[in-house]
DNA sequence: AGATAACTGCGTACATCGTACGCTGTAGTG
DNA sequence: CACTACAGCGTACGATGTACGCAGTTATCT
């Protein structure tokens, strides 16, 4: 775990890497080798002997641990028992850990639901579609804990981002608009989901207990006359309620999506497709 | 870093520690021993040779290496030698890295802005907290890749809750609704800064390239066919425009506030304290 | 004043990781 | 059958967080 909390002074980006055989297009911008991977564009070379694992035995193996032993207690050596190999055999399939997270990743985002604009109107589109990530964010827990380092080019992240779009095919909204909005609501279900996670069974990642002890914890620490406001609310027993965690998911999705209902109803009655333009 | 990012089997929470020589109320909840250290609870102990250090210094000194280097390359060893002591002394000050890491978060925040619910209404205060919480986070990019393992108990975290609230404090909402109005800016303030230190001189936090080129690797990889509504997007040039990263945090701003504002409306006009009771 | 207790600085040691390197054996190709 | 490209993987190295315990220091107690 380096380049995935790197900061600034981290550079190591090429490296023409290893078995990068495309049959993609040419361009000057080259495709993350990882990514060609997570899409099966590689070709598997011709000589030699047949390799005894597949990509996606290796990411299987990958959420199994980090499914029952956490994110954190998977190593490449884990890993490599896991499979009944040799830890540097790994090697053979993925060219770091970070791509092995990744590919894992991805994978536990899974399908996203069918959404037909025609059926449903943007806002049920959109509310089945943040529920559907949160959903496999909650079957994946470990995901949330992975730091994302790169813009989503996973077949799943890009299949997750087109329902998005579809969804809200038959708004007034411009492109840009749709992928703000998309971008907006991904970050929230990923925050909440966060949060929920580390409130369940109330052991942060830490370990500690989060949740109904917040608010205690807060009065403990408070100066009592500067932090008011503060007072009041830990005294009207918000920070108290146990539950409030799932409440907090309903909160904030309809706060975002009543301010997109906002920026919708500016473009005037009518609806239908418009695009392009700055809102009015 | 290990608990930071531990899955389910982690379970080192207690362990009385060391040091603890609290002067804060009796409970059954006890503080994190790093909380008190922030809070400045600590008494020094009357006996034996006078610290070399500050606890101050250690978060000054770790502030300055992840600033320069990142906080990828702030290992115990490196700050040592930053302060000139050896590896091992640092843990007379903290018990863990992972308990620097919260101070040195807690400190970069800063103090938040005076925030007058009298001459400010709730939407100019929350703007304004917004963009505060995101200049900080300007100011300490590093921040951004320190995981959030607790919830916010450090003094600075505090004292900006505490200014999102009374910002709200003229606003009919409920105290519960206050505060998830705030975890759900503060969350996607954090989101915002982080995909924009991550655009920033185009380098994601792994080093690639990330986004102009975002729309064109998009497009490398799509079978043409499926995804049609992201083909719409990437024609319609809204994944190429370079300076896009700073109107989506506006974006996303007004669309929550607007959220906000909605369920303000729903109380009817006339506005005032009211608190309690579920929306109407 | 001397003894004692509490504490600080820190050297050493260890366990854990990611992964570079290079050797050995294998399966298609010429 | 030789050759070549590749698979499996043992070994080794450099980082890193931190437990442990020793030696020196200082305030208090006798």
């Amino acid at each position: 775990m380096a380049a995935r909390m790197d900061g600034p002074g981290s550079a190591d980006a090429s490296s023409p890497a290893s078995g990068e055989t495309p049959a993609e297009p040419r361009s000057s911008t080259r495709l993350p080798p990882v990514i060609s991977l997570a899409w099966g564009l590689q070709r598997r070379p011709a000589r030699g002997p047949r390799p005894g694992l597949t990509l996606d035995r290796l990411v299987a193996a990958g959420i199994e641990v980090a499914s029952t032993e956490g994110v954190g207690s998977l190593s490449m050596g884990r890993l490599a028992k896991q499979l009944g190999v040799g830890t540097m055999s790994l090697y053979r399939y993925v060219s770091a850990k970070d791509d092995l997270l990744t590919l894992m990743v991805d994978n536990a985002l899974g399908r996203p639901p069918a959404i037909d604009p025609a059926t449903q109107d943007w806002r049920e589109g959109l509310t089945l579609w943040a529920e559907g990530v949160r959903a496999a964010y909650r079957r994946h827990p470990w995901a949330l804990r992975v730091p994302i380092t790169a813009p989503p080019l996973g077949p799943n992240n890009v299949a997750w981002l087109e329902a998005a779009l579809q969804a809200q095919a038959n708004t007034p909204l411009s492109e840009q608009e749709k992928l703000s909005s998309t971008l907006l609501i991904s970050g929230f279900v990923r925050n909440e989901s966060t949060l929920t996670a580390d409130f369940a069974r109330g052991a942060g990642a830490g370990g500690e207990q989060v949740m109904p002890k917040y608010g205690e914890l807060l009065a403990m620490v408070l100066p009592e006359d500067r932090f008011p406001a503060l007072h009041r609310a830990i005294h009207s027993g918000a920070l108290s309620d146990e539950d409030d965690i799932d409440h907090e998911f309903d909160f904030g999705l309809q706060r975002i999506l009543d301010g997109v209902a906002a920026l919708i109803e500016q473009y005037g009655p009518g609806g239908g497709q418009s695009g392009r333009g700055a809102a009015p």
